[in-house]
DNA sequence: CTGAAAGCGCTAACAC
DNA sequence: GTGTTAGCGCTTTCAG
């Protein structure tokens, strides 16, 4: 059986108190200090957080709850939040929900039961009720990527709007009129948002929106993959496609490539989320990038903040920059017109 | 504050024994029982998984460590095995060492401290040295994909030999006689194993072997880009090039994408682990493809086997089959001799 | 089947 | 600065 922190009393013949003291930085005799460490040492003491946790009521695990893994965009922003969170000490205690809301909703209740001491998540569903339980239990909750309308949360987020303005914009001044855009549901906050970029900078340049062109559906490779090919099928095709998420990206790179359609020759596009596809594809494609480091440094920070008490009036809410890597997959129509 | 055992018990006049009895599925009074219910009900009780862990010294979560996050084998595997595992009402504590040696022996400290149930990991070091800690106390430890040589644990790999020697062999059928192949440094278990089927294949076929033709690195973009870029400028290049990773992979389509070099005209390749990466890059690529959800769920059903007690006079170890997937990335030189 | 009581390993007053 | 003591919320003997 492990050492307790009884086994330490008896070699050092100080008390319980004085060795929690110590093991909490606290002001001990030199003396003593160097007689714990020693017994520490010979037993292999280690403190148990179990039974810390009970004691002091905070188990030092958050949770974490996204819809998927094998993604690019949460993996990366994961991978740097347990880091981070791992250097304070903290255990990320991840679930993933797979897109399902009810299965998001009983995560939260897993988590909240393993007692996590806060909560970081990038929501799958529409409201925010499932996260309700969490806030009864004032345990704090940092939104990441994506917020609600119906509640304020504290959260990271990017400013979708003009990540996608942009996008659209620098076809518009490529000469390009007739542009599509493959997007999310309505029910989710980055695709609205994204679709809002995109009214914007074709309201902005007066080019008529038509609704053939926008093409919402699931975040997923196959929404992609036959979004892109309604639209080649078109009378009037357009002549660029904003691609506003990594699945759509994958997908509609994959069909383009089945059906030898060329890019930018063919079709110009511009992807989103990943630079590393843009180079493995070729042409080279032009992408939206999100700061992920960035996002996953301010999440984990704010919820530290939060899990030590310091917590700011209103809610917080952090908005990023994306940023636009230019590729050869749009073409310049406006030097040959 | 939340309710505890002891409110259901002032509310029902019943014991804390017979709560505690009915919690854990023991046999109660069908009155009591019911009682209990409505107690639990009205309360909004909810076990303290932190206080139980404290009694039963088991704390119903397992640790993952892994090299990376941001990778779709881990990605993958671990949101698979995750999945599994909350099912069995396990939560799981993630920590990634990116690749750093003495940070995944700091992990398995940290997730002992955490007192984890189990550990699952994906092993970086070549000695399994920083395993010795979990075994120490007794925390199951299985291994995911790679294998050591200085100690047999349980573990769930694939045949890699077997994966690459296939690859090689159709190769080799398709009229290649100069092939090399980009792979890990030979601290990697899989690597090793891949450079196994490599030589087998070769060797089988009498086909002479130049070291010049072996690109040993890290398993990352650059090794891969690098390497396919040197092999290219040789005056003797190979015809073919076996990319025995993901990474590798996605370097080496980037380089042949950025100098213009044709596949499979002017050289063929295999890649290796994503599926999805083959159909995005153009030609489609061959491809070995492993089973990850299997993986996982071998793996997450062997440890809790361990976790439950259920543990095998020898180690236990599962390997399983990768496939070939094929594409239009390599050339058949043996039409046109 | 139920109840009383001890204890898991640690923290946190509170006295000294 | 140190020791005593009383819990944290639950499980688990052992009687009844």
């Amino acid at each position: 059986m492990a050492a307790t922190i009884r086994d330490i009393k008896k070699m050092t013949g100080l008390s319980l108190a004085t060795v929690s003291k110590y093991l909490n930085g606290g002001n001990v005799l030199p003396e003593n200090r160097l007689a714990i460490e020693h017994a520490i040492e010979v037993l292999h003491y280690e403190v148990n957080e179990v039974a810390r946790g009970l004691a002091t009521n905070k188990t030092k695990t958050v949770g974490v709850l996204i819809e998927r893994f094998d993604n690019i965009f949460a993996g990366t922003v994961i991978s740097e939040i347990e880091d981070i969170l791992r250097a304070h000490d903290y255990g990320t205690i991840v679930c993933d929900c797979r897109g399902d809301e009810k299965l998001e909703e009983e995560s939260i209740k897993f988590l909240l039961g393993k007692r996590v001491d806060g909560i970081l998540t990038i929501p799958t569903s529409r409201s925010s009720k499932y996260l309700q339980a969490a806030s009864d239990r004032e345990v704090p909750v940092v939104l990441v990527d994506r917020a609600f309308e119906d509640r304020d949360w504290d959260s990271v987020l990017v400013d979708n709007t003009a990540a996608s303005y942009e996008a659209v914009k620098s076809l518009i001044q490529r000469g390009h009129r007739k542009i599509a855009i493959i997007c999310g549901e309505d029910k989710f906050y980055t695709a609205r948002m994204r679709l809002q970029g995109y009214f914007k900078a074709m309201e902005e340049a007066d080019l008529p929106i038509y609704p053939r062109y926008i093409k919402r559906g699931r975040l997923e490779v196959e929404h992609g993959y036959h979004s892109i090919t309604e639209l080649l099928k078109m009378e009037d095709s357009p002549t660029a496609v904003f691609l506003s998420n990594y699945e759509i990206t994958l997908g509609a790179v994959i069909a383009l490539n089945e059906k030898g359609v060329r890019f930018p020759d063919d079709i110009s596009i511009i992807g989103f989320d990943n630079m590393m596809l843009s180079q493995v594809v070729k042409p080279n494609l032009w992408m939206v990038v999100q700061p992920m480091q960035e996002i996953a440094r301010h999440a984990a920070q704010m919820l530290l903040d939060r899990m030590a008490g310091r917590v700011p009036e209103t809610t917080e809410k952090i908005t990023l920059k994306t940023s636009l890597l230019p590729g050869d997959s749009v073409a310049d129509l406006s030097i040959k017109p």
